[in-house]
DNA sequence: CTGAAAGCGCTAACAC
DNA sequence: GTGTTAGCGCTTTCAG
């Protein structure tokens, strides 16, 4: 394909004077003249500037990657879809990554990523992902962490209280009325899904509950739908149902959708948006996570880290609450 | 950070020793004593190897990008999903691009990957993509459409066959008692959805029904949920409602959920996976298409074409009427 | 078995 | 205004 070389053999200019003019930079520095012929014959041999050869000389590569664990996973679909627009907007590309909750892959990608030179890594840790953070950090790559704090390492984290949105909810749902309330989460050892569970128990123990406690772990991946099929038993006789992130949740209605529905009178309560599975006479209300802000606010702070920023900060945006009636 | 000639030098030895020994192609070439010391320096200094480097060296840079016109439609994101994690197996990272269903985004989004010099491209076109996938195929990337055939662009692709799907399970509402049938679908001249439209309206036709067919075009983004709210009306009232994709099915629900949820007794035909939503008393069907299987063949199309496989083919794959029952 | 040297395509000093 | 030159970090002949 055509080089700045090839440009600059065929109107006998030198190739600086090419990447001068193709990169903008000629402004009084070359001639109109000159400029002119340059761009027509970029265009006429249509040439396409080699990035990579480009990102070599100047140490930078305009990509950054968005790591997240389950891809699939709604909140995180959306948040890198998020991600990905303010990227555009300052003209970095995003290479999405999966690491399937699984600390080896998620190391193996921090390692790949380093050598593909990104500028900047934004990542959903998984249980176990500090040494792949701290290598990250190692090798000077700007970092942001998201949705799950990582002890032992330094690094910025945007997310949301997890305790006080679980709990707030609960003891909404037990105001209510509702008692025999059991928590449905997924068997994962993060920071999230645990305080989530924190705050349920304390609801359920400050409104004299403890009683009604009733915790069902499902295994994420392999086992998931036996597990499920097997707790749903139970949660079909309760009060309410708390699902603690959108996997388990739609993952739970697929279930739900063979035993003929919630039953009537029954309130299920979710993490993240589930606008539209609140189409029946059900009660299905949901707790929002400010996705998009969230989003902002990562990149802005990995874009502020790729400029030089030094400090690193914590930051943690309100959740709301959602029932029907918001919609009426 | 460290380079080989970093290595080297510590060592001394020459670069491109180190090179053969990192890069794996040391065998018989290398003694087994330096190739240790090799090893055991990289290790020490921390050596990650420059991609951009070997890229720009040896020509490629197993790189991989798909561009969907929508990741936030799960049809997409999944679609997205399963091709990462073939290109995975294969060595491949991928670069996600939105396009937003709009050609101007495509052609520069096209024209940024050519530059980055990604090895091969995966596509969803816009509705006037052609342009765009005519430059890719100018610059000799290699290049595979799916979900949308783009007439006039010589390209491998793969899909399945909408026309049918859509009319066979309208005959079959029909058959089963249904007749005023009404039909959503967005507001984009592609084919997939104009064939859609096409299966509905000669089901209709051939069962006398042609009184009956309503059609409803919704525009995709600005005006999105004020169209819905306009039909939505009609739509209750009518004995089913055939949703032509999973984003407007969506958006529908959460509609639907303001005016107390899907009239009993109505049916709800969706094209693509709505299981979740399976859950009321109300009768929700769908057609599936085989999201795996062809990622899975448009990632082994493009692979080839990486390989310098030069003829092009068309790859159909059959869909799958869903129905409760087959949950039961 | 190991080293020297060229070059991928570009940018940025620095000269003229 | 324009050209020369060096070099980003790597791979790959080609000698020895």
């Amino acid at each position: 394909m055509t080089s700045m070389q090839d440009i600059a053999d065929r109107l006998n200019v030198s190739k600086s004077t090419v990447s001068l003019v193709l990169s903008g930079k000629s402004a009084g520095r070359v001639s109109e003249q000159v400029r002119n012929r340059v761009l027509a014959t970029a265009r006429e041999m249509d040439y396409h500037l080699n990035e990579l050869a480009r990102s070599l000389r100047v140490g930078s590569s305009n990509l950054i990657s968005v790591i997240v664990t389950d891809i699939s996973n709604e909140f995180f679909g959306q948040m890198t879809f998020h991600i990905q627009e303010e990227a555009k907007k300052a003209g970095y590309l995003v290479l999405t990554i999966n690491s399937n909750e699984n600390d080896g892959e998620f190391e193996q990608m921090a390692r790949i990523l380093i050598s593909k030179k990104v500028d900047g890594i934004i990542a959903v840790p998984t249980p176990a992902g500090a040494t792949a953070l701290k290598m990250i950090q190692d090798q000077k790559v700007p970092l942001v962490t998201v949705d799950r704090l990582c002890e032992g390492v330094d690094a910025d984290y945007v997310g949301v209280d997890n305790y006080e949105a679980s709990k707030k909810s609960v003891s909404e749902l037990i105001a209510q009325g509702f008692r025999d309330i059991i928590m449905m989460r997924l068997d994962l050892d993060i920071p999230p899904l645990n305080e989530r569970e924190r705050g349920y128990v304390d609801a359920m123990k400050e409104a004299g509950l403890e009683q009604y406690i009733d915790l069902h772990r499902i295994r994420f991946g392999e086992g998931m739908e036996e597990d499920l099929d097997r707790s749903l038993g139970k949660a079909l006789k309760s009060d309410a149902v708390f699902f603690t992130s959108h996997r388990v949740f739609t993952e739970g209605m697929k279930n739900v959708a063979k035993v003929g529905g919630v039953p009537q009178g029954q309130c299920v309560l979710c993490f993240d948006d589930v606008r539209p599975y609140m189409t029946g006479t059900s009660d299905i209300r949901y707790i929002e996570q400010p996705i998009a802000q969230i989003a902002q606010k990562a990149f802005e702070l990995l874009l502020a880290k790729i400029r030089g920023e030094k400090s690193t900060g914590r930051y943690i945006f309100p959740t709301r609450s959602i029932t029907r009636q918001n919609f009426m």
